[in-house]
DNA sequence: CTTGTGACTGTAC
DNA sequence: AGTACAGCCACAA
């Protein structure tokens, strides 16, 4: 599939910026954890950070925050509610399926940084 | 520089 | 399985 990869031209060096990078280059269809992010950006316990840096994240960027989940599978409630069903729509959208208890199956939709070259 | 807070995670009960 | 506590990093005031 032809997956849109067009936001890390305004990614820098720093320290959310990183965070965004890897979240852009998160495929369609799948999802990663806060910590599988905060590992990827050389920051093992930034897990926070992670979300803290999504939170601050402002439409102008177009990172598909919506492909973050936490390590449960789920969705994380957000300072201003009513969009965590909207992130729920749009990995539907993908092809994520959810749970009966709203949660994504990780083992099945996690994405792998370290694959296929 | 010190304090407070947050879209998290892991361990313990 | 769900709730409770503590740890961690980065940023704002």
């Amino acid at each position: 599939m032809a997956s849109g990869q067009v936001c890390v031209s305004n990614i820098v060096t720093g320290t959310y910026d990183e965070i965004y990078a890897v979240v852009c280059q998160i495929p369609e269809g799948r999802v990663a954890t806060y910590g599988q992010i905060a590992r990827l950006i050389n920051r093992p316990r930034g897990a926070r950070q992670v979300g803290y840096a999504l939170a601050a994240l402002s439409d102008d960027k177009q990172v598909p925050w919506h492909r973050v989940v936490n390590a449960q599978g789920g969705v994380s409630r957000r300072a201003k509610g009513g969009y965590e069903e909207y992130q729920q729509i749009l990995l539907e959208s993908e092809g994520v399926t959810f749970d009966e208890s709203g949660r994504i199956d990780l083992s099945r939709y996690l994405w792998r940084s370290s694959d296929c070259t």
